[in-house]
DNA sequence: ACCTGAACACCGTTCAAGT
DNA sequence: ACCTGAACACCGTTCAAGT
């Protein structure tokens, strides 16, 4: 009578005691299969052999059971330095090491990119990149909002890559308009090949804002950040902040 | 005895018929309010003094309500076209009406960046950025890539404003982990600055990959893809497809 | 045609009770 | 300490029945 509690079935699980971490894995296998949304607590602890409820002694909620998998996955960044190579290229090392992760995990990350605090300070990756940026003078006083910023580019970019917008647009011909299926069908394979070209031009942009900066490699580091040319007015920007607050008036 | 089924509120709202667009509006405010997690079938139909399953009468399911709010949104972009201004002006005006939008509905726009086909070929938005990018020579048969890589380096950049993410990683000091709040508290005044950097990084690396292949200025337009620069090999980035395949190890 | 109540199949999470 | 069954308060959606 007893017996039936645990029938024979074919892979035996829970001989295993159940831990945070096995309880993240298991998360990340589902979530890789079927995306974030289809993590159900039930539908994990029935992947863990496991009652529901037990999933609660080791997790607090579903939240932190994300925050496990993103965490979980975020720790197999490990980027080689690299630190004989020109800057340019540690930064494409550190962009393509992420995307190659995105791939990995597309459904995760996909998620775990529209989430704040997905990259911590200690990350080894945030540190990588913060080096890098140190390398050809980028302004001490303005280095963590470069970091920002080119982490928000590359992760846009591979948001749209991830979800096949990029490749939707880039077959999207205001022209003409049926083009039919002539291209790659699914998966294409220049998404590399955009992800480069974006990369080439920020850091082309950023070159050619770092020469017209340099006089004297090492001189006027962490001065007042008013005295450069990172912190001026963009050239060609004209001041139009009152132009965006008058349109669009919401017929709601 | 009837009477009961409509007491005396204080605002009566169901005098006026239930509508797609009136649903579609409602929706747009409970999600302005709270999120779009927080958009209920039930909720809505309570905002909307009607009952719960009335709403499927006009729209099929959550999902399409959710698409018909993204869509009223975008309806609201109608972008000034300009056509005298330099090119790398109405990409800046471009960006930050896309950018006063997303600030205007910031829930939904997170949500719907996430999405795939929120961007429309028919979208004033999409044509307006393709002819801008045609005026200084991008060649036509790189124009739509290049296009959908600015529309995801600028979603990438609004996302991470959006989510905090941009705020939190610029005060991510790697060396002096606690400054305190020493900067602005919240709504930091320079994420406008920082979104007017990455515009003027991408705009200049335009220019100067477009100057590098500026032989005759409308000669040669529509030619081979192979002839142009814009499709060879980035100068920099060495053959590496197989580093990235070989690393990190899955534990799991 | 439009609306509605009841019901179904799910959720995450709490809690008292077991060992 | 770890686990568990029952239960609560929600969901989206279907369907037969009303007007």
């Amino acid at each position: 009578m007893k017996k039936v509690k645990r029938p024979p079935r074919g892979t035996r699980r829970r001989d295993v005691p159940l831990t945070e971490a096995r309880i993240c894995a298991a998360a990340l296998r589902l979530i890789d299969a079927d995306g974030v949304e289809a993590l159900t607590m039930r539908k994990l602890a029935t992947a863990l052999d496991a009652n529901p409820m037990s999933l609660y002694h080791h997790v607090p909620n579903r939240d932190a059971l994300l925050r496990g998998a993103v965490r979980m996955v975020g720790a197999q960044f490990r980027t080689v330095t690299l630190e004989d190579a020109p800057w340019q290229e540690r930064i494409r090392l550190l962009a393509t090491d992420f995307r190659t992760l995105a791939h990995r995990h597309p459904n995760l990350m996909a998620y775990s990119f529209s989430q704040p605090d997905f990259i911590q300070p200690e990350d080894p990756f945030w540190a990588a990149l913060i080096a890098t940026l140190d390398v050809p003078g980028v302004p001490r006083s303005e280095i963590r909002q470069v970091a920002a910023l080119m982490c928000a580019v590359v992760i846009g970019v591979l948001i749209a890559e991830l979800n096949g917008s990029l490749h939707q647009w880039s077959s999207l011909d205001p022209t003409a308009p049926a083009a039919g299926e002539d291209g790659p069908p699914d998966a294409g394979p220049d998404e590399e090949r955009m992800f480069r070209l974006v990369l080439d031009t920020i850091i082309t942009g950023l070159e050619s804002r770092l020469t017209a900066d340099d006089d004297g490699q090492g001189a006027d580091r962490d001065g007042a950040p008013e005295a450069d040319p990172w912190s001026g007015e963009p050239v060609f920007v004209p001041r139009q902040q009152s132009v965006s607050s008058s349109r669009w008036p919401d017929p709601v």
